[in-house]
DNA sequence: GTCTATATCGGGATAGAC
DNA sequence: GTCTATCCCGATATAGAC
């Protein structure tokens, strides 16, 4: 609307992702080529790669337009749930919902996850901004939440739980029974716990508990060096 | 010596083997390509495709070799090693000094961690074999310990730790820091924090936590339905 | 700036002759 | 078991139409 000369390249740019979207969803990532996803467009290979770097590219495409959407959706959820568990919930349950029909295109994402000079693996510096929004959705979820958390648990709590996150979705991607249950029942019975282990941590004796925990969870979550 | 027969083409796969690990060390797992494995080994590119179907066969054949290693060294380990943290402990830091030099083909195995049609994934169907083995040790481990384990934990205590294990190898190969020293200090905070949790899981108090925990865990370490 | 057509290359994998 | 030749595909590059 605002700038016809852009926007007819991302009219393209959108035809390309959503064929291509289609195609990993119908055939899996591997199988479909650069040529099916030209041909899908209807038009050349050459084209294609004008739009987009790489294969790749379309699955960071995909990523970086999934985080939009969420940015869109989060605050009003959230303004209908007070409890922290609700609130949290309500964050992985949007995930949830996006990623779902995209198993396929997931995995391509997650297989590179080991491997952290690779650009498409989540926790690399390439991914960081959209990494960085989606850790601010839990920060938003924890401060309007009704759990007060201890003041040493606070800057960690958001990364805690977006890789809590993280870790359902790699057993969703695996999880092979019917329509993902099994991810759903670990999703309910880790959930509470999470919640009520952090709202026992505020007990006066736990203080030496919850240092041991912070000092393991500060090993774990201590930013890795530049690149 | 056995086999002459099998030898011959044994020892050709074990050229190939060993020439692809060194160059996996030295170029990386990416870079380095079959025709650079083929001119290693001094033989074309379709002999060495003869002996491995792939390069990825390479890696479960590095992981199959690693495995049958480790199942010599453990027993003798064991016996010098008398409680839980200890024997535990002996496991982990065995399994590391073998992977020690090879992380970027550690790598290229999680690669395929997140996508369970892979079957280089070391959940897979295709890997079990390895996996069952490697569980084992930890069974011995827990047996030969001196912590008395609840009757209902038993069962899953072995692939708890397995799992553990897992978790361990992940960030060591993500660890950047001087010789993974980042992953060295998470093994010495995590497992005390474990033992200990198993110890306290012992008392009269404990066994609605207790069943919530084995709850949890049954539901990630359920087995999977057969492919 | 957007797109087509086409050529080329590197690398994983395969077929078939020997 | 080994080789040569070949295929397929991701990726790059380029020349040119509009």
């Amino acid at each position: 609307m605002t700038q016809p000369t852009r926007s007819k390249a991302e009219e393209t740019r959108a035809r390309i992702l959503e064929g291509a979207l289609k195609l990993f969803r119908e055939k899996g990532f591997d199988a479909t080529t650069m040529r099916d996803i030209a041909q899908a467009a209807g038009m050349s290979l050459g084209s294609t790669y004008y739009h987009f770097d790489s294969k790749e590219a379309l699955v960071m495409a995909f990523y970086q337009e999934s985080q939009d959407t969420l940015q869109d959706l989060i605050p009003e959820a959230m303004t209908k749930h007070k409890d922290l568990a609700s609130r949290v919930r309500v964050v992985l349950q949007l995930r949830f919902e996006q990623f779902g029909p995209n198993r396929a295109v997931l995995g391509a994402l997650f297989r590179n996850a080991a491997d952290p000079q690779h650009s498409l693996s989540p926790f690399s510096a390439h991914t960081k901004a959209i990494r960085d929004r989606a850790i601010a959705h839990f920060e938003e979820a924890v401060r309007g939440g009704d759990v007060k958390v201890p003041k040493d648990l606070q800057p960690h709590l958001p990364r805690l739980l977006w890789m809590y996150q993280m870790g359902l979705i790699l057993f969703w991607i695996y999880d092979r029974s019917k329509g993902q249950a099994r991810t759903l029942k670990l999703l309910d019975k880790s959930l509470p716990v999470l919640v009520s282990a952090l709202k026992l941590s505020k007990l006066p004796l736990m203080g030496p508990v919850r240092a041991a925990a912070i000092d393991l969870l500060s090993t774990v979550l201590e930013p890795e060096p530049a690149r």
